[in-house]
RNA sequence: GCGCUCUUAGCUCAGUCGGAUAGAGCAACAGCCUUCUAAGCUGUGGGUCGAAGGUUCGAAUCCUUCAGGGCGCGCCA
């Protein structure tokens, strides 16, 4: 085998910087971009030339004509030609594929994977449940996005701290506490079959009911038309009448015997609370979730108190009449922000700043992500302006990862209302209808029942996790239940099929070869269109994934693979594998075939997507 | 009212540092299973990139204004 390159884009790009040195005598040291021509036959790669023109001062059309007149071919390089201001470049396929191939295949399970946050620990907070309810859609979001974005980063060299931020105490968790007592009759998640977190969020939901019943009742003896209020009313008749509440005036005193440390409320408080993440721990399961490292606000609701004080001796903050201390925030576009109540209690962001200093403690962190939607877009700019008024350099490694909001077709989702997708409830059905479509199948495709039900469960998950992934995180989804995913086109199960077709073509093969076949083949056969294109798409891959964990963004990464599937279903149809016109050509569609397998497996590893042996 | 954000095909979404003719999927219509899985492939139709200005050789992309949607503006979390 003759010397090969090693690295496909440095070979262009060193030699592009070779003839803008040869040609103008100028060393060009920014980036050098290599795009793609809008129309394969132009070229495999494309450079624009218009930076060259800014410090050149000519057109980009010269500066690409030249480059071309004067570019020498390689054994990769095989013509170069400038159309316009582009000099595109078109490879040696033989030796395209040859080099890419061998790379793929000896990397396997790493290809795609770099170096760039080698030596770097980077924290992911995410999930951040409450222990009074079920996880819903908003967290599947959350999750998916969380645990994608980990392995990304570890993909690109990061040492990947996962964390969760449970909230765990507060006045909603003593609403469910207080309602058990009330109805509970010494029920359990185990007497009743019911899954802990759920168990759990229906005492919640009575609360919720019996504080409502409350409320009309109240809205009578004052002789309220509820309806016929202007919202500043509403609200005005709401607070005044969980002043008046009697469930609320309990919850609160339950919440005040907890933080007494009152025995009997621990207890009932803590047995609540492992229900919650019994039911939890499965629902994290199925889903893919994991961590590291756990957090609990009922440690933490109190920290951060000293840091303010100290804040404020030193001048940074200051205190009002009433006693209140605040940070000034104004200067930087932002307001005066509360940070210890008149009383001396610590308020939410107080105990975000503890939290925020604490993780550095703990780790030698680099980086530290919250994953958190983009409700608590201000919050986080205020909690990070003010970790660095207080002087902590790493605040500016500190990054709110905000993810949209998820709409129902009735509009957002309300979890006191009941308004919500249940996280279970959504996989189950998704696993449902993978089932169902396996099923209508069973006749050209027998299948064991065992097997039914762990392919529909890769199935009916990946479907969901490739959906709610593919949207850029910022942006906000709505979603129907019952029409947004579907196991056709952008889907999934679309890159499932693709992966399972690859593993049934290594079965038929003489010997199932897949785990030793070696990338040595006779490459001068890769001609066909679709081989090419299919080439193409997978030298992109380690690009795409640098830039998807660069911009936290793994929609990058569904759009790809979407892409890569399809080159290869295209390829599929139209470049027989085990019946190619030789089998020097078999050899090497096999090579192609495996390459792909390894690159869908890769990448729907890092969204948490498990791929099929067979569908 | 103030701050942030979004608006691309009937629907759901891509579109990298401003660059070649704005792309997919779904839905609709027309084809393809005696060849490796038809959850697939091929083709057709579908656009004033919310509106108007501006910057630029060049704007879906940057700036301004406007319209419409969303989120936030608690001694809540």
């Amino acid at each position: 085998m003759p010397p090969h390159v090693n690295d496909i884009s440095t070979h262009l790009k060193t030699h592009i910087r070779q003839w803008i040195q040869d040609v103008f005598s100028t060393e060009f040291t920014d980036e050098i971009k290599l795009d793609r021509p809008p129309n394969p036959k132009l070229g495999d790669f494309a450079v624009g030339c218009f930076p060259l023109a800014k410090v050149l001062r000519q057109s980009p059309v010269n500066i690409a004509q030249k480059l071309a007149a004067h570019a020498t071919k390689t054994n990769l390089i095989e013509h170069i030609q400038a159309t316009g201001p582009y000099l595109n470049i078109t490879l040696n396929k033989e030796e395209f594929s040859r080099i890419l191939c061998h790379h793929i295949l000896n990397e396997s399970e790493t290809f795609g994977n770099s170096s760039l946050g080698s030596g770097q620990m980077v924290m992911v907070e995410y999930s951040a449940p409450n222990t009074n309810k079920p996880l819903h859609l908003g967290h599947v979001r959350n999750q998916l996005l969380g645990m994608a974005v980990a392995r990304l980063l570890e993909a690109v060299g990061y040492r990947v701290i996962k964390a969760n931020l449970v909230n765990d105490r507060g006045v909603h968790i003593c609403k469910s506490m207080l309602a058990y007592q009330r109805f509970g009759n010494g029920e359990t998640p185990k007497s009743t079959g019911i899954k802990g977190d759920h168990f759990v969020g229906h005492y919640y939901v009575r609360y919720e009911q019996a504080q409502k019943a409350e409320f009309e009742q109240w809205l009578v003896q004052q002789h309220v038309e509820w309806d016929t209020l202007e919202p500043h009313q509403k609200e005005q008749y709401e607070a005044q009448f969980l002043k008046e509440s009697q469930w609320y005036a309990a919850a609160l005193d339950l919440l005040r015997r907890w933080e007494e440390g009152d025995a009997e409320v621990i207890a009932l408080w803590q047995k609540m609370n492992q229900w919650v993440y019994e039911g939890f721990n499965q629902t994290y399961q199925k889903m893919g979730c994991e961590f590291d490292t756990w957090y609990y606000e009922s440690d933490l609701y109190k920290s951060g108190k000293e840091l303010i004080l100290k804040g404020l001796s030193e001048g940074i903050f200051f205190k009002k009449e009433d006693g209140s201390i605040w940070v000034d925030l104004t200067d930087q576009n932002l307001d005066e922000k509360i940070l210890l109540r008149s009383d001396g209690t610590s308020v939410y962001i107080t105990q975000d700043i503890g939290t925020a200093v604490q993780k550095f403690k703990d780790y030698p962190l680099t980086k530290s992500i919250y994953v958190v939607g983009s409700e608590q877009n201000y919050h986080f700019q205020v909690l990070f302006a003010i970790l660095k008024k207080l002087g902590y350099t790493w605040a500016d490694e500190c990054y709110h990862l905000s993810y949209g909001m998820v709409y129902l077709p009735e509009g957002k989702m309300k979890s006191r209302e009941g308004k919500v997708v249940d996280a279970d409830d959504l996989m189950a059905g998704m696993i449902d209808l993978a089932k169902i479509s396996l099923k209508e199948r069973e006749e050209e495709r027998p299948i064991q029942a065992e097997e039914l039900e762990t392919i529909s469960e890769i199935v009916g998950l990946g479907a969901i996790k490739y959906h709610i992934l593919s949207f850029q995180p910022a942006k906000d989804i709505h979603f129907d239940p019952n029409k947004s995913i579907s196991f056709q086109g952008d889907t999934g199960p679309y890159l499932q099929y693709a992966y399972a077709r690859i593993r049934s073509i290594f079965r038929k093969s003489e010997q199932d070869n897949y785990v030793s076949l070696t990338p040595e083949a006779d490459y001068s056969g890769i001609h066909h269109p679709k081989e090419i294109e299919l080439v193409r798409k997978l030298f992109d891959f380690p690009e795409e994934v640098r830039i998807a964990a660069e911009t936290y963004n793994p929609s990058r990464i569904t759009t790809y693979l979407f892409e890569l599937a399809k080159a290869y279903s295209q390829f599929y149809h139209a470049c027989p594998v085990l019946n190619a016109e030789n089998d020097a050509l078999t050899q090497v569609r096999m090579v192609l075939c495996k390459a792909t397998a390894v690159t869908l497996k890769r990448g729907l590893k890092l969204l948490g997507i498990d791929a099929p042996e067979r569908m």
